[in-house]
DNA sequence: GAATCATAAC
DNA sequence: GAATCATAAC
């Protein structure tokens, strides 16, 4: 089964900042910089139109053709691999991709109209999903009031009180949401399973927040939408990017104010991990 | 004296972020976004230039005229105000800001050639400079392989040899950078004391590094720059901000790629700290 | 998709 | 000084 990462847990907001920087490749040898400022400084012209043809559209395409040989696959089976997403916006911040050729070329909003299809997802997103507790477990429990008792018993600190069992844990899958972009940018079909704090330096600007955290994001429990239920959310959207940020913790509207709402989930984020 | 912050430590890239939100006016009451796009859809007219004053070039005039009341303040007396930099470019971030009106006004490669008016500057800053220091101990001594004996000892985890006496701590002034830039913002003088690290987050472009680590720095050991001096420092950052951004502790050149560059300050802020 | 740079408006 | 938005080029 998946196994999540075992990225060592230091005082970063680049915790894949490693691996990125392991698979980037060298700089550009480009023209030095004071060069070029010398030569628009007179006569200042538009770069032209770029030719480039979209190969970033297909970033995701080697994950499910050769998983064996992609780092950033942790999992993968016949029909699906489970991916790190290489810019996290939160701390856990997993891809499951279906490996089917035909299934994947497909828009989300289209594949997830089958329901075989739906339910093979849905069996493996549950494992990703669990998988991805799992690790939200592994680095948050030692804050969590939640998981105090339990931790105290397990190393020893405090004794089980008579016919008394070891506490549960947390439920940390309710900090996992699951789902997909209803205008995704990569062509590869792909189903986010992200925490919920958006705690991440990946995390830059105003689309980054509202992809997950709009009605731009279809929780895969919303399938199927229904023909209705599609235009609807196509409807609710239509401003898009232009749409209010709201905190996903306690709902506060932080408009256009993405730094602001920056720093806010970052004091969510210890409030969250402390519950 | 001067007491260095005593800012809970916690995993955040905003540490001053609780301050910065607090003294926040409230978002404006702007036209709706969506309203916005919707004018501008059709007719897109670029916004007119603004007529706004720069106020903002006054925003450490409290400091210096009401530092009783000015939160930033964490110290004063006749001649200086300590400050704390309201958006912090490295892990321990002061402002160092002489309270005499005129001086004050002036440019600091101007006031600061004048020898009796450097020599109060370098006494002073000696003192917020042995103040970031302390509070660099504070919060990372724990990580310190050359504080780990001394503090082993402290807390009674090992004894002292026979004869010898408690270990001395790392040298934390040689993490504390002590300048003033080369053309600041904000009109009223004031002389940077920061630690080298760069971790922030507001650290967010190039502008923000090379402010601090390139020649746009010029450092209070430097002065008097005479003549010759001043006019080679101007021709030096002739292209600014066109120029490379250069990793402060292994010199490696990131040319313009401040993303790369944040990746890598973050790893070298852990090996940092761990000296 | 990410990232650099430029531009208002404050 | 900070911050939002837009624009290339990849
Ligand atoms: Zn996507
Ligand atoms: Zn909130
Ligand atoms: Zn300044
Ligand atoms: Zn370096």
């Amino acid at each position: 089964m998946a196994e999540p990462p075992t990225t060592k847990t230091k005082n970063s907001t680049f915790s894949t900042a490693a691996l990125a920087a392991k698979k980037q490749t060298a700089f550009d040898s480009m023209m030095n910089a004071s060069k070029r400022k010398d030569l628009t400084a007179e006569s200042p012209q538009p770069r032209k139109k770029s030719t480039y043809q979209v190969s970033w559209r297909k970033l995701l395409g080697d994950a499910i053709d050769h998983p064996e040989r992609d780092s950033r696959v942790f999992y993968y089976d016949d029909d699906f691999s489970f991916v790190y997403d290489k810019y996290p916006k939160a701390s856990v911040h997993f891809l499951l991709l279906p490996r089917d050729k035909k299934l994947s070329m497909a828009h989300p909003l289209e594949a997830l109209k089958d329901p075989i299809f739906l339910a093979k997802v849905r069996v493996a997103a549950a494992k990703l999903k669990a998988s991805a507790a799992k690790e939200l477990q592994r680095r948050f429990a030692k804050f969590s009031k939640q998981e105090k008792r339990r931790l105290d018993i397990l190393n020893g600190v405090l004794e089980l009180d008579d016919d008394e069992g070891l506490p549960g844990s947390r439920d940390w899958e309710k900090g996992i949401r699951v789902g997909v972009h209803t205008h995704p940018s990569m062509e590869h079909m792909h189903i986010h399973v992200i925490s919920k704090d958006m705690f991440s330096g990946y995390l830059k600007h105003r689309k980054h927040y509202n992809s997950f955290h709009s009605r731009f994001f279809v929780n895969l429990e919303e399938f199927p939408l229904g023909e209705d239920g599609e235009n609807k959310r196509k409807r609710e959207i239509w401003h898009w990017p232009d749409v209010d940020m709201i905190c996903w913790r306690c709902g506060k509207n932080f408009k256009n104010k993405f730094t602001q709402l920056k720093i806010h989930l970052d004091e969510e984020f210890d409030e969250w991990k402390a519950e």
